[in-house]
DNA sequence: TCTGGGGTCCTGCTACGA
DNA sequence: TCTGTCGTAGCAGGACCC
């Protein structure tokens, strides 16, 4: 166990970080023992698709996340690539929230492999922060089979950078085991701190790295040094703010175990650009059908619906409309979409097209509409539409324009295309 | 190195009603 | 009736996260 000062007083250290080693790839180990030892890589396998994960054999030949797959097959081409499966990964993700939930109920799922938990509560009956740690890595492995890394400290941003101190490090000479778990104390945390780079911190990206580049920040402790009104101007007086109090170690942010979505929505990367408005409009229909079917199971409806579009060359549009009434039918989506797409000149190709529905409340809240009037309402109709699908599959009943002859029906299912189109992917 | 999908949050601008 | 101000909502884009 790492952190030189191991406290005696757990009450102090109440926030844990835990992330996953190699979350995905371990999965594909998991299923596949033989592949271990071998550089494994997970992602889209087509021209446009990006690296979700790797493993430490394929991280010491540079390989790393978000990275494009061509990018890594160069560079690592006897690696083992293989497509993601977001439906195992949720599964695997579900045992080991499972694992953390046995220690404390205030668990805050940041994505699939990595959560923050508040274990004020539980030293009691598991002991202080740092020996609830190193049992809960124990537990993980041994009920899932998976090792993961915990970083123990006063609050959730130093947790999340000692999760990050305490995991393992690929090189070309093997990998580095990690500690495993490391402990931040209250006493260390402002030159643990201050010692990393700028962009550990939880937001700081390329740009704002790249403007207090500009005012000579290369660490946390550059940051901190800035006066808070040169920050202010330099980044704007929230996010100024923001970075400052971060660098001085204040965050006041607790552990939200309820997780309220804002946003629900699908977008997709093709494989080759889309020219015809009439392709797209098939495509929004698919998407706005997906979206809406997540709403639902949801039980929610959203008043904005939002279209993005990416052309050829990057360039990224958003149009959004806003309307009075919740929708969450697809048709409903589909049609306040598609006025939104068809402003567009599309001829110079679309690369990817997405629909997301915001401004959330309850299905139970949604005013009634035409649509629901009547003693057969669309609303009787989608619900049954989606008992069908969840006993019979996505692909059971889609809307007509989307039966595709001689391929069957193209439906969207969350996570399907979650690193890009796949290989060799046909596209209309 | 030509860059996914699913999100959140922030900022700047504009429109509109009081 | 016209003008200025303020607060808010809507819209678009950008940055960032995993």
């Amino acid at each position: 166990m790492a952190g030189p000062h191991p406290p005696t007083d757990g009450d102090l250290l109440p926030i844990l970080h835990v992330d996953m080693d190699a979350f995905f790839v371990a999965v594909e180990l998991l299923d596949q023992p033989e592949l271990r030892g071998r550089p494994v890589v997970v992602g889209g396998s087509g021209g446009r698709g990006v690296v979700a994960a790797a493993s430490y054999e394929a991280r010491a030949h540079g390989v790393f996340s978000a990275m494009p797959s061509e990018q890594a097959r160069r560079l690592c081409p006897h690696a083992v690539f293989l497509p993601g499966r977001y439906a195992r990964y949720s599964e695997v993700s579900a045992a080991v929230f499972e694992v953390f939930h046995s220690y404390t109920p205030l668990v805050e799922g940041i994505s699939l492999d990595e959560a923050f938990l508040d274990v004020s509560g539980a030293h009691r009956l598991f002991g202080t922060s740092p020996e609830i740690a190193a049992s809960l890595r124990t537990s993980v492995l041994e009920e899932v089979g998976l090792t993961c890394s915990v970083g123990v400290a006063p609050r959730k941003l130093t947790a999340k950078l000692a999760s990050e101190a305490a995991k393992p490090r690929a090189s070309l000479a093997g990998t580095v085991r990690g500690s495993g778990v490391h402990v931040v104390t209250e006493a260390d945390e402002l030159g643990f701190l201050h010692a990393l780079p700028v962009r550990a911190l939880w937001g700081v990206g390329p740009a704002t790295a790249a403007r207090l580049a500009r005012l000579a920040v290369r660490t946390i402790g550059d940051l901190a040094d800035v006066p808070l009104p040169t920050l202010e101007r330099t980044l704007g007086a929230g996010v100024g703010r923001h970075l400052h109090d971060l660098a001085w170690a204040r965050d006041h942010r607790r552990v939200v175990p309820v997780h309220v979505a804002k946003s629900i929505g699908h977008e997709e990367t093709y494989a080759h650009d889309h020219v015809s408005h009439e392709t797209l409009d098939r495509e929004l229909v698919r998407l706005s059908d997906a979206t809406a079917t997540r709403l639902r199971a949801a039980g929610v409806a959203g008043r904005t619906v939002q279209v993005k579009i990416r052309f050829g060359d990057h360039r990224t549009i958003t149009r959004s409309v806003t309307v009075p009434e919740a929708l969450d039918t697809g048709t409903a989506l589909a049609r306040l979409a598609r006025p939104l797409l068809l402003g567009e000149d599309v001829s110079e190709g679309v690369r990817l097209l997405g629909v997301s529905v915001s401004q959330l409340a309850p299905s139970a809240e949604r005013q009634l509409s035409l649509e629901d009037a009547g003693p057969s309402s669309w609303a009787d109709a989608t619900r049954a539409i989606d008992e069908v699908r969840g006993r019979y599959g996505a692909a059971s009943i889609v809307p007509a324009t989307l039966v595709d002859r001689g391929r069957g029906p193209r439906v969207k299912v969350r996570g399907d295309q979650q690193w890009g189109p796949d290989q060799g992917r046909a596209e209309t």
